[in-house]
Parts: C-alpha cells; sequence; structure tokens
DNA sequence: ATTCTGTATATTGTATACAAAATACTTTAT
DNA sequence: ATAAAGTATTTTGTATACAATATACAGAAT
C-alpha cells in the first residue's frame, strides 16, 4: 500500500511490459514465485495480477499447473481482431465530431509514423495511440475502456510482426482515409473505413503468421 | 484444491448467484472477511473471486476500502447493452446457417418464455438461454466467451425490472422476427432484428430506470 | 443536542506458512 | 546407455499472520 496505487497494478504492468518485450516469451511459464522474487514483492499481488492477465487472453491458466503466455496463433488473432474492430467502429459511430484540434493531433501522429524507420516501440505505440484518439470522444466509458484491454492482444502480435517481419508501419494512408471521412463529418464512411484498415491489418497479420 | 475447480471460481459463482438474488444488495460493502466465513474458505479465494468480479462490472473496488455491489445505473446500462448488442450483432453476422434442430430450439424457448407467468428467474433464464442458442454456432470462441461474460450486467437489470416493474417478458415476438429472418438465410435482416430488439429492451429499461 | 476528537475495533492489502500436486532428479534394472 | 520407479525438490492453491488504514464508538467541548 505504499505508491499509492495497489501492488497488483503495479505488478500487472509490469508484467505485461515483460510480455511485450519478449522478455517471457510465448509458451513459456510464468512462476509467481519467481516474479515475486524479482519484483521484490510477495506472491500474493503477483497472483492477482497473473489471474487478471489470464482473464484478458494474455497468459493461459492451466488449473493446478500455474500459468504461462499465450503462444502467438493465427486464429486467436483473427478472433480478437474481429472483435475489436466492430467495438471500435461502434465508438466511431456513437462519437460526436471531433475537435479540430483532436483532428489535428491525429495528422500529427500519422506525420511521426511515417518519419519513424526502425522503432518497433514507438510504431507499434503511435499506432494504438493513434486509435486511442481518435476514439477519445466516445462517451461511452466502458466501451472505451473495453477497447483500452482488448488492444493488449492485438499489440503483441503487431509487435512481433513489425519486428520479425521487418515491416515499418501499418499503412499511414489508411489513416489519412479515415480522417478525410471524418473531417466530412461522414461518420459512415469513416466507421466503413476503420472497419477495412481493421480487416486488412488482420489479413496481412494473419497470412504472415500462417506462412 | 478439493472440488476439482479452483475455490475461487467457486465463489465467483456463488458471490454473483447471491448479487443476482438481491442477497448482496445495490451499493451494498461486500467483505471479504464475512464471505469467506460464510462459505467456510479463506480470504484468498474470495479476494480473487471479488477482484474478477469488479473487472467483469459487477462489483466497484474502491482502493483501501474494498468492494462494493455496483449500483444499477441507467448510464451504465445503456453503455453495456450498446457493447453487448454490438458484439450479438457481429457473432450473428460471422455464424454459419444454423441447424434445424437449434431453430427448433429456439422456438421452444419462446414458447417456454410466453407460457411464464411470473417467475422472474425463469424468465431471465430463458432469455439469456435464447441469445445464447441463437449464438451457439458462432466461430468465434472468444467473442462467444465476451458475450457470456458481458451479460452478467443487463442480467442484473432485467432481473430488477421484471420483478419490480412487474412486467413479465421481454417480447417474444421481437424474437419471432429474428428466428424468421434467420430461417429464411437472410443474415442481413436478422442481424438488423436483433439490433433492434437490443435497442428496443434498452430503451425499455433506460426510461423505466430514469423513471 | 451536535460536532469534534481521541481511542478501540474492524477491514483492508500484503506477506508468509503449509499441504497437495507436479516436476526434476537419482538410482536401479534391463 | 535407456527406461522405470521411487525419492527429493519446486510450485502451486489455499490458509493464516501481520502491519497500515479506515470505520465505529465514546466522551468532551460547544
Amino acid at each position: 500500500m505504499l505508491g499509492r496505487k495497489p501492488l497488483r497494478d503495479q505488478a500487472y504492468q509490469e508484467i505485461l511490459e515483460r510480455v511485450h518485450r519478449g522478455d517471457l516469451a510465448p509458451g513459456s511459464r510464468v512462476r509467481d514465485t519467481s516474479l515475486a522474487g524479482q519484483l521484490g514483492i510477495s506472491r500474493t499481488p503477483i497472483r492477482e495480477a497473473l489471474l487478471r492477465l489470464s482473464r484478458e487472453g494474455v497468459l493461459a491458466a492451466d488449473i493446478g499447473r500455474g500459468f504461462s503466455v499465450c503462444r502467438l496463433d493465427a486464429t486467436e488473432m483473427r478472433e480478437s481482431g474481429a472483435i475489436l474492430s466492430a467495438l471500435e467502429v461502434l465508438a466511431l459511430q456513437t462519437s460526436p465530431d471531433p475537435t479540430p484540434e483532436r483532428l489535428g493531433r491525429l495528422t500529427e501522429i500519422d506525420r511521426g509514423l511515417a518519419s519513424i524507420r526502425s522503432d518497433v516501440d514507438r510504431t507499434v505505440g503511435l499506432e494504438e495511440e493513434w486509435h486511442r484518439t481518435l476514439l477519445l470522444g466516445c462517451p461511452n466509458h466502458r466501451l472505451r475502456d473495453m477497447i483500452d484491454n482488448l488492444w493488449q492482444v492485438p499489440r503483441r502480435y503487431i509487435r512481433v510482426y513489425l519486428r520479425e517481419a521487418g515491416r515499418v508501419s501499418l499503412s499511414t494512408q489508411h489513416h489519412a482515409r479515415i480522417i478525410e471521412a471524418v473531417r466530412r463529418n461522414d461518420r459512415t464512411a469513416a466507421a466503413e473505413r476503420l472497419a477495412n484498415h481493421w480487416e486488412r491489418g488482420i489479413e496481412e497479420l494473419g497470412s504472415w503468421l500462417e506462412r
């Protein structure tokens, strides 16, 4: 109860980062004891974080034999992607018109994305921030939270894809087309393009995974 | 580790049932100590269940002062309903044509719903089963799981509404119209009607809550 | 009476302890 | 050497212990 945030939340963040960094590799077992030792806290908050991560699809929990990092699997990625796509489209459709300043922020992020050469972390971070910024006005808080949480799954896939397939970014042109529709206040077209953006991204990742 | 299922899962189920029965009233505090005593197990698995329930929106977790049952709130219901509606529509759209036997099951459930006079539990159970049966063929497992989980929120509202507003059911005619479209293999119409079913249900519950 | 304040109690978040089960290791037999 | 079987060691799931904070209560001041 020291840092004003429960230890379980700090543990959650830290473990998640290790998964994303590949420090905890897909398929590898995650022992609460060793994490507790490494983070210098007890097993209890660690286990609470692990339980949460397994509910979110980052870890797998086999009864009696603990936790392991979920292996990357094309089917899972397609499934999560389809869900996230539908939810982001819903969020966009039910959002009020974005402020000009937010539109500016979106193009700014896109400029950032275009100028990156090979920083995977930064690319994924900006891609996610672009989506979050797009949906920042969505009045459905629960939906926004859910989308944020669900992003954890595709984020892992995008990261690996960018790193291993050597791709640099996930098409900023799509972003531009979406922004263009939003700017015209044509939410229907924007939603359609957002869905299309997801569909292409999923297909790109999927076919690479199944290679 | 006795019942072949982790205690935290049994605790989860039991606590959830108590919330639904109204045994744990909205707004009331939930003390892990007292639950542990009542269920005859330790606080650890109880807390794991409480943490999960708070992530699912059934309980609220205030840092340092424990858990309480979420109060019923029209906004929350509308938000969850909108999400669930979108996800069920997605599930329906991406499902293969249902087997005749499953269609039969759906009309059978509807007959059951129509014949109920005043059993709230049974009504809610059948309504939920109808939805689950409709989406049983959906190949996106993650989506099905997510829908099942999300149902916990509207279920609480429907239950209270039926009980306190004295309504008997949530319109089996809607179900019939959806089934009719599914039977014609017109998934677009079916999806549209399903969305409409949700919209009307949400509106009915919402205006009652805000009365 | 009502509000404040200090103290007792309860409850939380976290750490540790313990028993059952799983994994790793060693020894023995083939 | 390989395989099997039995034993030691980890690791898990759950229970309990403990310190810090929050709540409840009693008495004093207004």
